[in-house]
DNA sequence: TGCAAGTACTGAACACTGTTCACTATATTT
DNA sequence: AAATATAGTGAACAGTGTTCAGTACTTGCA
């Protein structure tokens, strides 16, 4: 059966190899400018071969969307290392945020996209948002059960620290942001470079919400 | 000279009468799938005709989003006849949110989709959010001068503020929410429907942030 | 009035897009 | 060796944004 074997293994490293190209051409030419006839060409293979492997083009970017979440996932665990809960809630946004300005065409792809509606009904689809979800809430519950957060439920808290920190990356990626950086407010903390201003009003938003300085 | 302003008064209406087609067929059938043609269809004049009044798709894009902005203000105006400052910034928090969930098309032509790049270089199409951001500032200035927000300065705070509303409002219209309203939580708030859930998360953290609750 | 200049509009044509499918070439099984 | 299954191809189809030679009509001047 090793012929066999060695069959799936091409089979996957090609599916692998298609969304690889994908990702790359996606930074380099942005998701609007990328066609099925110019990831067939930088696999080397024919157009109609890309359906044998993916049906749709939605399938496809859902393939690379999924790729995009476990990048994002690899660069948010060390902040689950943290001992101390608040510590992890801390790092976990701050990393979130890192990784989204550090990769805004991930990023896009992850969140800013509407989802072709028949994924919708599949969901299998949504997995890596719930897994997000729910990794943040089981360090918000720690967080609780410390002491932390008094009076609120951990999916109310959770679902606003996302939207918090996806709101300050959302607005950044989308170049939102480029009211900031002007010559009229030199001074201030915003204008000394959007990564590092965004993580400071992110921090100093922790210290309110966490009551630090209370 | 009243025929020259008679045709000036005829573009301007026609130019109009396109962008509100087009609106119109966003919400029947999504961005991606509403082409120049169909517009032109709509209004009852050839594909030729649009171009001689938007350069561009990405042209008339921006007016629309233009369009969907004027709409969002009109519908956040109210929240300014507040007295007090702080209520103020909720009400027009709470307005916000409203209006990107009550027409989640407009927000995602607002926000969600990324901008030509030659429109970037453009100043004037910055002004919608800059007008945003500039309106939230001055409210949360007058909060400050009434000591609220202590230790920070009005920008971080109106960015965060922004963000957070954003975010949320961006979860919900990309439904990356769909997690919540499943079967497994039905005793919490975020389970009860998305505005109000929205809502009530959005009002225990402007609690928190505004300290009501110390 | 007649004629030229200008304006507003048209829709076929071009190069692109996602997707399909009859076809070929290769590998496996009988 | 022949039959069959598998993998890959690329021309073709209907759609896209955009252009531009051509038409119809209005305006200003002789």
């Amino acid at each position: 059966m090793g012929i066999q074997d060695r069959k799936q293994r091409d089979r996957e490293a090609l599916r692998r190899k298609i969304i690889a190209a994908a990702v790359q051409l996606f930074r380099e030419q942005g998701y609007a400018s990328v066609s099925m006839r110019k990831i067939a060409q930088r696999v080397e293979y024919s157009v109609g071969t890309l359906y044998l492997y993916y049906k749709d083009k939605d399938e496809l970017f859902l393939a690379v969307q999924s790729f995009a979440f476990d990048q994002a996932f690899s660069y948010m665990r060390p902040a689950l290392e943290q001992e101390d809960p608040l510590d992890r809630v801390h790092q976990l946004g701050e990393r979130y945020i890192r990784f989204g300005l550090q990769h805004p065409d991930l990023y896009q792809l992850m969140f800013m996209m509407e989802n072709p509606m028949d994924a919708l009904e599949d969901e299998a689809n949504w997995k890596p948002g719930i897994r997000l979800h729910e990794l943040l809430m089981t360090i918000v519950n720690d967080c609780i059960q410390e002491g932390h957060f008094p009076g609120t439920d951990p999916e109310t808290t959770s679902f606003t620290l996302w939207s918090m920190v996806h709101g300050m990356v959302s607005l950044q990626v989308s170049q939102r942001l480029h009211i900031y950086g002007g010559d009229h407010l030199e001074d201030c903390a915003l204008s000394t470079g959007s990564e590092e201003m965004i993580i400071h009003a992110y921090r100093h938003a922790m210290q309110l919400i966490t009551h630090r300085n209370a």
